[in-house]
DNA sequence: ACAGTATTTATCCAACGGGTTAATTACTCC
DNA sequence: GGAGTAATTAACCCGTTGGATAAATACTGT
């Protein structure tokens, strides 16, 4: 029964008959990470239960041993598959080709509506970071996947000095942490800000303010012209502006 | 002898004989809610352990219910009185009598200051924001502490504006969210950051150099004028610069 | 068709953890 | 100095939880 819902990851999917069940070692593998994933985000690493991720798999719980391995194994396998998922995707951004505003731009918007569409890498991080990285220390996969990413945006930054757009080169890192803070701490925090200011932060228009906002704000700081962006950032009526980056 | 350091609150301290031990009810609410409060920063919510809280308040597990309640409504008393406190310290600010940019920039520095001197406070609000803000719901102290805070930095924005140092009429909600993320995704993700980008962030010239950053973005944003202040962040060698504002 | 292996299930358990009960001790006020 | 109350202690309860063991079942190559 829970069978049908997976494919078999071997291409070769023969398409067997389920008298009792099928064998599914690799779909059973991935069922087993997206359920951790949903736990742990869900729950923090003390807080999740092992009992859980393996009713949401669809499995016993001597699977999520013999697949992955105890707890805090299975949680780093999530992290660094969250990783990989984000700096794959910001690799497709093509930043390269597009003019220093407009990339820095197109990478604002592209990490607003990431964290939007993914909150459940927002919660991991925090997890991670409750736990003082811990588990990310131990992982080799992780450190090498960010010089490319920290390239890149330098070279944007260093395009933007040149052609006179950007007044200032500011440190590539320091850039990248400011455009991922500005999202992430209002999503994350979204819950206690909503609630301390009194307003639903999370609210169509609100959100779309958000992401005026934090464009003027880094844009007119590195070009120096903030005028004009803000005043954009006022009358978001248009959602042209405001369009899916992925 | 544990008695001996904590003076009673009752100002008539008799100084008694200890033969065996007096009792001290309200510095024991005080020693559980500053255990309780770096256990759950320490540990978060689920991953506290309630019989720790206790050993390190030197008291009887029973006493944290007798005092204060179960573990979540102590971790809500924990909770308020972080926001108490910095929201205490805050209004002594005196924004109102400062030029608008030197008002931001202050504002900054004292949010930055602060959070590094309370790490907690970052530890405590992930961990509330993880639970979706259950527990701040339930708070009706919170709530009010918030509203002239917000006018505070409304007047200094407005004032900015009339005299023509600041370009824009920003909200002041998002002006603080923003200024808040900046050292708040920093200090509280430093250690996953650390990791994947290979610096210590926490180390002297990093926090002096992340400083001068968030002070040169945000202001340039307000006044449009990138190149100076951006270029005083190149060169914080001065410590006066990055002085302590609490 | 059969032996061997990979995958999955069904139970079990010892430690832990939040919370409670009941007894004990210090303090207060008369 | 003693009754009544507030604070504190010690011991226990019991559902939960991560993890382990061993048996069963599907699959593979021969």
């Amino acid at each position: 029964m829970r069978r049908e819902s997976t494919q078999r990851a071997t291409g070769l999917a023969k398409a067997k008959q389920n008298l009792k069940w099928q064998r599914d070692p690799e779909g059973m593998r991935l069922r087993i990470l997206e359920a951790a994933k949903q736990e742990f985000s869900a729950h923090g690493l003390a807080g999740a239960r092992v009992d859980r991720i393996a009713a949401k798999a669809g499995a016993n719980k001597r699977m999520l041993y013999y697949h992955v391995g105890n707890k805090d194994e299975l949680y780093l396998a999530v992290l660094e598959g969250a990783y990989d998922k984000i700096r794959s995707e910001e690799r497709g951004l093509d930043l390269e080709h597009l003019d220093p505003p407009e990339a820095i731009r197109r990478l604002i918007e592209f990490t607003w509506n990431y964290f939007l569409r993914n909150p459940e890498f927002l919660s991991l991080l925090q997890t991670e970071n409750l736990a003082r990285a811990k588990h990310l220390k131990r992982s080799t996969k992780v450190k090498s996947m960010h010089s490319p990413f920290v390239e890149m945006i330098r070279t944007v930054v260093r395009r933007g000095v040149d052609s006179g757009d950007f007044q200032v080169a500011v440190d590539p890192v320091q850039l990248y942490i400011s455009i991922a803070a500005l999202s992430f701490f209002y999503l994350s925090n979204s819950a206690t800000l909503s609630v301390i200011f009194g307003r639903d932060l999370l609210a169509k228009d609100a959100k779309d303010e958000r992401l005026a906002h934090m464009v003027g704000l880094v844009v007119a700081a590195l070009t120096g012209r903030s005028a004009a962006l803000f005043e954009i950032a006022k009358a978001p009526k248009s959602r042209a502006a405001v369009a899916q980056t992925v």
